[in-house]
DNA sequence: GAAAAATTCTAACATCCGCTAGAATTCCCC
DNA sequence: GGGGAATTCTAGCGGATGTTAGAATTTTTC
């Protein structure tokens, strides 16, 4: 938005570079672990991280280079040291989003025990897709908030990912009505992308401060089950139907 | 993306304007009925239309004045006789969204008996709401699709319309379930926002040519209101749960 | 601690963007 | 059909953007 960097007075070799900040500490020896890399390979971190959120937060096109450089604390051509361009960068950053959410929603189902009921597993895969987007999740919210914002050709690269993971969710789908838990009229394609369209809107609007992820997950998952008439599958008592049900009680 | 408006050559005037293109062959007289205005209030309209469509398809930021000149055959510059900025621009196509969303919902319901259910209010509403985004629903695609990329300020210009139709569904919402038609441990926030989710996110996936639109709302009001798993609500005969329903019937 | 390799910075280029001034053209009314 | 108003166009300004070249600096290696 404003110039952050003005050109240096001249004589002055270095304007101040922009808070060197801190200097991330490089602990003893990186141990070339899973991602504390060779060397600087710390830096390509940053920009990501860096690049993950603004995309995020601005969009793509409304996302400067020099904005990811300045969140990512070096100056925009460096980035180029590390990136060949924005949008190779964009795609790295879709991609690691749906990699992270296929991979969490993936995981906690196969934690399950191999006996349960498709509807749970479902259920779990429901909770999963949300705690990967709103717990942490520059990546898996940027992945999709901004995939339709970017360009064809990287939508298209990004695409085989996206669809094996939502192969992943069709199949579950097919499991349940196999299982004779989802009725056979329902459009299991539509039932899917309203599935997605509910969960993938949170990242519009959720605010981590009105409560406790656990409850909004558990509440979330049971509302996209049984909708929001249909009683919770549990009880299933008539009582909850009682006349005067209709106190608020914490609507935001 | 080109450069679509190469310099004219010297000494030709005109470097081709932009396929003039069959001057919107004007019909006898404006007869100034509801929106053929004056006289060429008919190019706002143009200009407009052309905006809507752009930012739905490009993004805010991804938009370039010449992108919406070149949709309404004009050039970028005289957009500015129209319209004071981009942000202008944007502020109207958004505004124009949500009234019509918000319009054709409250028509709809209005239309209803007045003894009818909160729950066929509610689904009126749905297919309501899906109908006005789907069909010719450029502006209303629109504001949905990138309200999240509008200046901070432009947002809190719209807000308010905003505002009103979310409480006009929280209103709805609240007599459904005052009358018992959902349980009282639905969090109605959460149901609202979920529900707004399933529906906008259409905009990013749904195909007219996949079928028809009646079929489609229809579909999609059962299965928000009821969920994926439960069963339609008008029989609610058990047998469509037997075993063997598993077949795929249309999925896409 | 010096040489080599790796990383970052500066400065600039070419392009494009939103926007404006003023000339050119078109439209409309009498 | 002539004149004044309405509309559109051209041309360009100032600034921002993605990207690059090469110098400067830091890090690693011996």
């Amino acid at each position: 938005m404003s110039a952050d960097h003005p050109p240096a007075a001249p004589g002055t070799r270095f304007p101040a570079p922009p808070e060197r900040a801190a200097r991330p500490a490089a602990g003893p020896a990186p141990a070339n672990g899973a991602d504390a890399g060779p060397k600087s390979e710390r830096t390509r971190q940053r920009i990501l991280d860096a690049a993950a959120r603004t995309f995020r937060d601005k969009g793509y096109a409304g996302t400067t280079l020099n904005d990811i450089a300045v969140a990512a604390l070096l100056r925009a051509g460096s980035i180029y040291y590390h990136f060949d361009s924005k949008e190779r960068l964009l795609e790295e950053v879709l991609d690691i989003g749906i990699a992270r959410v296929s991979a969490a929603v993936q995981r906690a189902i196969e934690a399950l025990p191999p006996d349960i009921s498709p509807t749970e597993r479902i259920r779990t895969g429901i909770e999963a897709h949300l705690r990967s987007l709103l717990y942490h999740g520059e990546y898996t919210s940027a992945s999709f908030r901004i995939f339709g914002q970017a360009p064809r050709d990287v939508q298209s690269r990004i695409l085989s990912r996206r669809r094996a993971y939502a192969d992943y969710w069709r199949h579950m789908l097919r499991e349940a009505r196999a299982a004779g838990e989802i009725p056979a009229e329902r459009d299991l394609g539509l039932a899917r992308m309203f599935l997605f369209g509910a969960l993938n809107w949170s990242v519009e609007w959720y605010d981590p401060e009105k409560g406790a992820l656990d409850d909004f997950v558990r509440e979330a998952a049971e509302t996209c089950l049984h909708g929001i008439l249909a009683p919770p599958g549990a009880g299933a008592d008539g009582e909850r139907y009682a006349e005067g049900a209709g106190v608020v009680r914490r609507e935001r």
